[in-house]
DNA sequence: GTAGGGTTAG
């Protein structure tokens, strides 16, 4: 086949847009440079030089194929795409495989890059010493650095170069010290020299230098092999320069060299890391189609990618399933798996309130001994703080505090708190908090949250004000989530004094939302001061706290009888985008979703609805079918209770929703066509249960 | 950190 470089096609990955929320499989087109209709995978992409890109020999031979190919969806090839069968593959990957009259190309070598057999240099402990000496000496002269290498006491052969390489740190020692080997010009410089400063390189995450040294390996005609490809690939990935990891990918393939294991599942990684599932799960089935057997490394990467991509509060999105099914492959071929896979799982199961494989989990680690380390006991009892399970995850505690390296930590104490606060311990919580004192394990901002958080609810506030006195003098520095659940507590309190000693920690942590607070409660405030300076604060805040910022004031306001201000906050909120789903209207149905808001915001939110509504009805505007309003179940902890105190509200406001039993956390009230009489009283509507049928 | 891939919260 004629080949001609400058006519090859881009095979650049593309993603037509409209696809990029589609569930399943997404559509990889080969792109010809003419049609730009389509986003590349990155929205940043950098198309390599002219220069390397042919220095690179790139063939558009079909014995080496693109990363588009492989990304081809398997609809288009050998495979059915549902989710029903994707798990079945996932558990049985040979036998839906096995095609013998067109057998798939492979897209990885199975035989992972062999490392040149490590000679034993007599001299290690010298060079070593000598590397030392260079790591010690003034990082900021170079020419210091430059007549100490000089002096080298030996003859500075590939080996002894090696050595020295290897053991220099940090980065730019080692990258002056590869500079200066290559004017000696004592040896040639092999791939392996290149690599060992690659990856000196890639721990200063100096990217930019890492791909200048690659196009100049390119340039030199020096072998890129796999090793070089992941260094640069994962380097790029640390720097979050995904395009540049994707890109090198590309060049890799276009090369005609198979990327290994440790390479494919480096881009495995970077897919993940992009939130792109579906590519990923492509690539990981085509790799097993090619015989691949992925390892715990592997495994960890997409458990990790699944426990970041399940909608947790919604229909559990079949994620952790598939998760689950990879374990069980993984365990089936007699792979161990090691603390990082058995992290990434315990992370799903936890998340996924999955409490029964949790659970069997737990079991199968300690019957098959399975390896353990700090951040695994850390993250079961986070697990065991998600699923409830206090007396397990005291289990667990009592064993880390009898091992000899998995000492409880801060994160392990965090993870106590956490569980006795949401189970509502305080005691025992409290208890934790002295313990931690004795043993001289500092509370960290996140414990004091939950500690706080526990308190409040409590309505100890004694204790409330000490362990935030205590963890301040501790060097505990407030961020926005303890300032706001130190609101939420202020929020709860009946007492005015109580709610003003709360404030007073509030005030040491962030002086303008007690300002606020203030501002708010007084009546005379004009609504226009409260929208700039709460425009002010919620411009300041952590995105992820500005919404439970909001959800407090709007509690504090319910709780002292303001519901006028409580609309103008929520008016407010939505306003700048922090409860952006809040409504949706097709033509049958209008919903109301008020999952992520507080018990005080749902109400506000339920009775605005109605106002709405009533004001529709007024102006005999067409309605709905059906209207629905969203609590969820409360499986997530936080979320607990709010479809009881909606249930009570609407009751109270004899609204005709009901829970409906077809859609879990749902209330659902729906419109009789032959009356549509709706009746409106005072300020609120009525839904008149004569009218209106109740589902 | 002895040429390459993956781990922890409120």
């Amino acid at each position: 086949m004629a080949s001609n470089l400058s006519a090859a096609p881009d095979f650049r990955l593309t993603i037509p847009q409209s696809d990029k929320r589609r569930p399943i499989f997404f559509t990889a087109t080969i792109r010809k440079s003419s049609i730009k209709k389509r986003l590349p995978i990155s929205c940043n992409s950098s198309q390599s030089s002219p220069k390397t890109s042919q220095n690179l020999k790139e063939s558009p031979n079909p014995k080496n194929p693109s990363l588009s190919d492989q990304l081809k969806p398997l609809s288009a090839t050998t495979l059915s795409t549902t989710k029903d069968q994707r798990t079945h593959l996932l558990s049985k990957p040979k036998s839906t495989w096995v095609n013998p009259t067109k057998p798939r190309r492979s897209v990885l070598s199975l035989q992972r890059q062999k490392r040149s057999p490590y000679s034993l240099n007599p001299k290690v402990k010298e060079l070593r010493l000598f590397a030392q000496k260079l790591n010690d000496c003034d990082s900021s002269s170079e020419s210091a650095f430059i007549s100490l290498l000089e002096q080298i006491p030996y003859p500075l052969t590939r080996e002894n170069a090696l050595l020295i390489l290897n053991s220099l740190k940090p980065w730019q020692k080692a990258h002056l010290f590869f500079n200066w080997l290559k004017t000696q010009n004592l040896f040639p410089m092999e791939t392996i020299f290149y690599n060992v400063t690659m990856k000196s390189l890639r721990f200063g995450r100096q990217f930019e230098l890492i791909d200048n040294l690659a196009n100049e390996m390119v340039s030199n005609e020096i072998e890129l092999d796999n090793i070089t490809y992941s260094t640069i690939i994962t380097c790029a990935k640390r720097c979050k320069m995904f395009d540049k990891a994707l890109e090198w990918f590309e060049r890799m393939y276009k090369t005609g060299l198979m990327p290994d294991e440790v390479t494919y599942s480096a881009v495995l990684d970077v897919y993940a890391k992009l939130g792109k599932v579906e590519e990923v799960l492509s690539l990981y089935e085509r790799g097993v189609a090619s015989g691949w057997k992925p390892d715990p490394i592997t495994f960890s990467v997409l458990a990790k990618m699944f426990g970041e991509a399940g909608d947790y509060d919604g229909i559990r999105a079949g994620k952790p399933g598939l998760a689950r099914s990879l374990f069980e492959e993984m365990v089936e071929s007699g792979l161990t798996p090691n603390e990082k896979s058995l992290t990434a799982l315990a992370k799903i199961y936890g998340k996924a309130r999955w409490a029964k494989d949790a659970m069997e989990l737990w079991e199968r680690m300690r019957s098959n001994d399975w390896p353990m380390d700090f951040i695994l006991y850390n993250t079961l009892l986070s697990m065991c703080a998600d699923l409830g399970m206090e007396e397990e995850a005291e289990r667990l505690f009592e064993d880390m505090k009898r091992s000899e390296h998995c000492r409880p930590d801060s994160w392990s104490f965090t993870a106590m708190l956490n569980i006795y606060g949401s189970g509502g311990n305080a005691s025992k919580a409290m208890e934790l908090f002295e313990e931690m004192s004795e043993l001289g394990v500092d509370i960290n901002v996140m414990g004091c949250t939950c500690l706080i958080q526990c308190l409040g609810k409590a309505r100890r506030i004694d204790d409330l004000v000490r362990v935030f006195n205590v963890s301040i003098e501790g060097g505990v520095k407030p961020d926005d989530r303890l300032c706001g659940c130190l609101l939420s507590v202020v929020s709860l309190c009946e007492e005015s004094e109580d709610a003003n000693r709360v404030l007073t920690c509030l005030q040491q942590a962030n002086p303008r939302l007690v300002a606020l607070v203030r501002l708010i409660e007084d009546e005379k405030t004009s609504y226009e001061t409260v929208k700039e300076e709460f425009r002010a604060i919620v411009s300041d805040t952590a995105v992820e706290a500005r919404r439970p910022f909001c959800n407090c004031l709007i509690d504090v306001c319910r709780n002292r009888n303001l519901h006028g201000r409580a609309h103008e906050l929520l008016y407010l909120g939505t306003l700048y985008g922090l409860y952006p789903d809040l409504h949706n209207k097709t033509v049958d149905e209008w919903s109301l979703d008020v999952r992520s808001l507080s018990v005080g915001a749902a109400h506000t939110a339920l009775e605005e609805w109605m106002g709405t509504l009533s004001k529709f009805v007024h102006r005999k505007k067409e309605l709905p079918e059906i209207f629905s309003a969203h609590t969820g179940t409360g499986t997530h902890k936080f979320s607990r209770g709010l479809a009881n105190a909606f249930a009570s509200h609407v009751e109270k406001l004899s609204a005709p929703f009901r829970q409906s039993e077809e859609r879990a956390g749902c209330f659902v009230a729906t419109r009789v066509l032959r009356s549509g009489n709706w009746i409106s009283s005072t300020s609120k509507i009525k839904f008149n249960s004569s009218t209106v049928k109740i589902l």
